[in-house]
RNA sequence: GUCCCCAUCGUCUAGAGGCCUAGGACACCGCCCUUUCACGGCGGCGACACGGGUUCGAAUCCCGUUGGGGACGCCA
């Protein structure tokens, strides 16, 4: 068994794209099978070697592995074009002289009379008739379709069925020399034995067109299964519109990979049992194309968000770190010196992003500290309070050990001997240690930042209380 | 317009004729836990598009309607 990811270079990796990549690999994985990437980048025009490096990239970063390629398509032209010679030679494609503006005059008239636009076969006429056909004169190479229903069973739709009369007279070469992506992607798909084509919903009407040349070249179609398309918000296509559309954005966004795929899996897909969270490779585990689901799916961005957050949680920080990194900024450090702030943090963000902002007020100078205005407001207050906090600083200073428990309890008595709830020390304090009204467990905080820091943060809020 | 496909909570989905007074997850709303924020726990809100069949019985099968999507390129 054999599948393949054949995007193509024409931009970033589509989170559409991503999906189908993943049902590839999972499906390969999962019956022990093959694994390729090739790049479909016969299009000059809107190719770019910089946007197919992004792509792989983007695949690596995702986990999405494969055992062969990749493998770009600019590097086989010859065999396309001396796979269309063949054709021709059998009488099964023929050379078109039509040039595009008077395509374009009989679609535009098709159009305007209402009519569904079909090739004249103008062309093929003259070759059927035994026209001489000049291969130096511009031309494109069109496949001479063969009428009568075409029938296949597709892993998710099932029975699909097209009537032939409804396929044109295809090109399979353009006037540039260079093969359409039904020439190549069937070449390709033969030449490389591939058993399984899974791709997205947008193809499966070119599908009858693929098996027609898959037989013209006496070649066993694959299985197909065609994925349904991932929607937006707006229930069309998945465009910048309505949200991030490539991993790439995700990634920006401080997505971590992991959470990614698993997202992606359950879209039209789902291992059973309520299950949401799951690895990849216990997906490879009971995966098949078969059990995809035919109705497509709208992206929930909401839904990710969640599912990063589950991921963040679990795991550790020094699976974390390397992800976290970019977004440190001038706060990274090496993980030793973050380990423990991460793992204080972590469950509190939902992305990469969340969570070095949270981490912030452990990685700035002790002078740094910004206080937030509203919690300012709500927790600096009192005649009391100035007199408070320089006890609790000196309580702070003694306390042995500085462990949790150990400043707990000092809080704690300190508060009751003072008659008031420990809130009103704990509030103040995380003011003075974070600057925000929402923190770690504030114990914790001080511990991780230490007597010294602690005490120093404590001083600078009782300074600017007396000022 | 023509052809193809699809149709369960707002969203992702479970459901393959009786197990369904339709289950889970996200989001939302309560309550609990709690020094805050998260996490977590408990509860609530919330769907079988509609109409015909078939059947003792239909979310599940068939037909139609409606709605949505996709394809109709010398793009992939």
């Amino acid at each position: 068994m054999k599948l393949r990811f054949a995007p193509s270079p024409t931009g970033f990796l589509h989170v559409g794209g991503a999906r189908t990549a993943i049902f590839n690999l999972l499906h390969a994985r999962h019956y022990g099978g093959t694994m390729l990437l090739r790049i479909e980048d016969t299009d000059v025009e809107r190719s770019k070697q910089h946007h197919a490096e992004q792509i792989v990239s983007s695949l690596q970063w995702l986990g999405v592995e494969w055992d062969e390629g990749p493998i770009y398509q600019s590097d086989r032209l010859d065999r396309y074009r001396e796979r269309a010679e063949e054709l021709i030679a059998s009488g099964k494609a023929y050379r078109c002289y039509c040039t595009v503006e008077e395509l374009d005059a009989e679609r535009t008239a098709a159009e305007t009379a209402g009519n569904p636009y079909r090739y004249s076969g103008r062309c093929r006429r003259r070759a059927e008739a035994g026209e001489a056909q000049p291969d130096d004169a511009p031309h494109v190479i069109r496949f001479a379709v063969t009428s009568g229903a075409i029938e296949f069973h597709d892993l998710i739709r099932g029975d699909v069925h097209f009537e032939g009369e409804l396929i044109d007279d295809f090109v399979l070469i353009r006037s540039d020399a260079y093969p359409t992506y039904h020439l190549s992607v069937v070449v390709d798909d033969i030449d490389m034995e591939i058993t399984h084509v899974a791709r997205g919903d947008d193809h499966l009407s070119n599908t009858p067109k693929h098996i027609l040349l898959f037989r013209a070249f006496g070649a066993e179609p694959p299985v197909f299964a065609h994925l349904p398309l991932i929607l937006g918000g707006d229930r069309k296509r998945l465009s910048k519109r309505t949200g991030a559309t490539s991993a790439e954005e995700y990634r920006e966004m401080g997505i971590v990979p992991a959470a990614l795929f698993n997202f992606l899996t359950l879209l039209g897909w789902n291992p059973g049992g309520d299950r949401e969270l799951i690895s990849r490779d216990e997906a490879a585990a009971i995966f098949d194309l078969s059990g995809v689901n035919k109705a497509p799916a709208v992206f929930d961005p909401e839904k990710l968000l969640w599912m990063n957050g589950q991921y963040l949680m679990r795991m550790t920080a020094d699976e974390i770190y390397p992800h976290l990194v970019p977004f440190l900024g001038e706060n990274v450090r090496p993980i030793e010196a973050l380990r423990e702030i991460i793992d204080l943090n972590k469950m509190r963000g939902r992305t990469l992003v969340e969570l070095a902002s949270l981490m912030e007020p452990f990685l700035i100078a002790d002078d740094a500290i910004v206080y937030d205005e509203e919690a300012s407001k709500k927790h600096l207050k009192g005649d009391e309070l100035a007199l408070r906090m320089n006890e609790l600083y000196d309580v702070l200073a003694k306390t042995e050990p500085f462990d949790v428990t150990a400043t707990e309890q000092a809080l704690r008595a300190l508060a009751e001997s003072h008659g008031v709830s420990a809130a009103k020390f704990i509030h103040p304090l995380r003011l003075a240690l974070t600057g925000r009204g929402a923190s770690p467990p504030i114990f914790d905080v001080a511990v991780v930042l230490g007597r010294e820091r602690t005490l120093a943060r404590l001083k600078r809020l009782i300074d600017k209380l007396a000022s």
